[in-house]
RNA sequence: GGCCCCAUCGUCUAGUGGUCCAGGACACAUGGUUCUCAGCCAUGGAACAGGAGUUCGAUUCUCCUUGGGGCUACCA
């Protein structure tokens, strides 16, 4: 049988790291395998599900690439199916209807923890005959609820290795509020037989629904997939990732300038390692080397310094022309006006960027003359006539220079010549302020160039001007 | 409370009985690199939770303790 996973989200929230995650181990699995991976919106929860979140959901996997093989199924599109079945359950006597009222039952339940129990129905509608518990149905509100069997199951888990649960201790668990509105454990093990689903592939906190899944899948003659179950991540306090936590979605990181690449490569890195070490993956790599059972047992906390530092990764492996595309949505649209300067600008930034959100902020002055006091001009409280005298002496060399001799090739060694001569911070400080106005900045020498002979020249007087300097160097 | 899962540097992890006085990455510290910041390079500190057992030998196997986490909904 062909292998086939999905990803189960339920539209209760924009979609956020745990989810990604999932989804991505999912779809590596398939890739790896040559299998296929689908999408299914879990939405039976009607109150708390919203057509947003499942855009949201979708959006979001389709801009981290992680798309679906088939056509999105939707549970509340199906709901005459999970009828059909719950009515085979309910006629084999697998299932019977309850009538008992929430107020009762969680009284009940306080009682059965107080005394140390595992907390299970015994309400008694289990021996409602049939015909009464039908004639009822019809005029009163009622659940559905599974016979479950009274034994211990024992299942080989991908990641965990054998495991096993004392069905006795859960009892017969609520599968549907009414023949047509479904919960989520018997929704999952309808809708994977039926979609062909050979491996499940989900958070642990869904380990303790496994077994139960096993019976009902039992009880209706479908087969049982593989599972694995995935190690939790973990917020910084240790516990599950929470909405709280982490209140940014994956719409967040990628507005705050993340590449998707790096999202994955982050989120493959927790609970999963490579056979070698080499930690920086692209996506294909991540296809050709991901197995199950490579994946960690215990939890991973999120921790978002590496995030960075492997977002500036992948964007050092991006071309100019691929970076200054992804760009486009961060920067004034008049930056990109001149392409090939946008270009010369990117590159330049290139190795100092960790998000693509940074580059408005740093490069701004390439794109806009910058304003800075003439204090900044001065190096560690040079004087203001030193510092006009070797800010008027680049320009005069910039000047003679001719336009295609204005290279960092050859600006370099004349101008590296004089900073020895003057002293490096003293000559090479202000010119890069003059050129930058900022504290921080690439080297003068590749700004210069960036900027153009004429550019440079120019913003030089302003700098010989701020300093009390006469525009008399006119050309 | 009950059931289940987990346990190597601060964090992510390598490690499947000896090659481990435990390796890599992030972060941190120090030094180097044409002024600055970043980057890059080098160096450094930093961990097998504890106790029994199995074994000639345990980070690796078993058990217990401790610690952490998940589930325990007419949510998913």
């Amino acid at each position: 049988m062909p292998v086939k996973v999905r990803f189960a989200p339920s539209p209760t929230g924009f979609l956020h790291i745990g989810g990604v995650r999932t989804a991505l181990f999912n779809w590596l699995f398939a890739r790896h395998v040559g299998g296929s991976f689908m999408l299914r919106i879990e939405d039976t929860d009607t109150e708390r599900s919203e057509k947003r979140f499942e855009d949201d959901i979708i959006q979001s996997l389709e801009w981290l690439g992680l798309t679906s093989d088939e056509p999105v199924v939707r549970q509340s599109e199906r709901r005459a199916v999970y009828t059909r079945y719950l009515g085979k359950l309910i006629d084999e006597r697998k299932a019977y209807r309850c009538f008992c009222t929430p107020e009762t039952l969680e009284a009940d339940q306080q009682a059965q923890m107080s005394q140390g129990l595992a907390p299970k129905y015994r309400g008694g509608c289990n021996d409602l005959p049939p015909a009464e518990a039908e004639a009822r149905a019809s005029r009163e509100p009622h659940v559905i609820r599974f016979r479950m069997p009274e034994k211990t199951v024992t299942f080989t888990d991908l990641v965990h290795r054998k495991v096993s649960f004392d069905l006795r201790l859960v009892g017969d668990i609520i599968i549907a509020k009414g023949l047509g509105e479904p919960l989520y454990n018997f929704a999952v093990v309808v809708d994977d037989e039926e979609s062909g689903i050979t491996h499940v592939i989900r958070g642990e906190e869904h380990l303790p629904n496994t077994p139960k899944q096993m019976a009902f899948q039992e009880a209706l003659g479908f087969r049982t997939p593989a599972y694995a179950h995935l190690p939790l991540i973990l917020g910084p306090n240790r516990k599950k990732l929470s909405k709280r936590d982490l209140s940014k979605s994956v719409a967040d990181y990628r507005a705050d300038g993340y590449l998707p690449e790096a999202l994955l490569n982050f989120l493959v890195l927790l609970g999963w390692h490579p056979v070698r070490d080499r930690e920086v993956l692209t996506v294909p790599e991540m296809v050709e080397e991901f197995t199950l059972p490579r994946v960690q047992k215990g939890g991973a906390v999120w921790n978002p310094e590496k995030l960075e530092w492997l977002n500036a990764q992948h964007i050092k492996l991006l071309s100019v022309e691929e970076l200054a595309a992804r760009l486009e949505p961060f920067v004034p649209p008049h930056w990109r006006g001149n392409r090939e300067f946008f270009a010369r600008v990117v590159a330049l930034e290139q190795e100092r960027l960790t998000t693509l959100k940074a580059f408005a902020a740093s490069a701004s002055f390439f794109f806009e003359l910058p304003n800075y006091p003439a204090e900044l001009l001065r190096w560690k409280g040079t004087d203001a006539e030193t510092t006009r005298g070797n800010l008027e002496t680049v320009m005069a060399l910039f000047k003679k220079t001719e336009e295609r001799s204005f290279t960092r090739d050859l600006l370099e060694k004349p101008l590296f010549r004089l900073a020895d001569e003057r002293g490096r911070g003293e000559f090479l400080w202000p010119l890069r302020v003059a050129l930058s106005g900022r504290e921080a900045s690439p080297g003068p020498v590749e700004i210069a160039v960036a900027l153009g002979r004429i550019e440079t020249v120019n913003r030089l007087q302003i700098a010989v001007e701020k300093l009390g300097g006469a525009a008399t160097v006119a050309s």
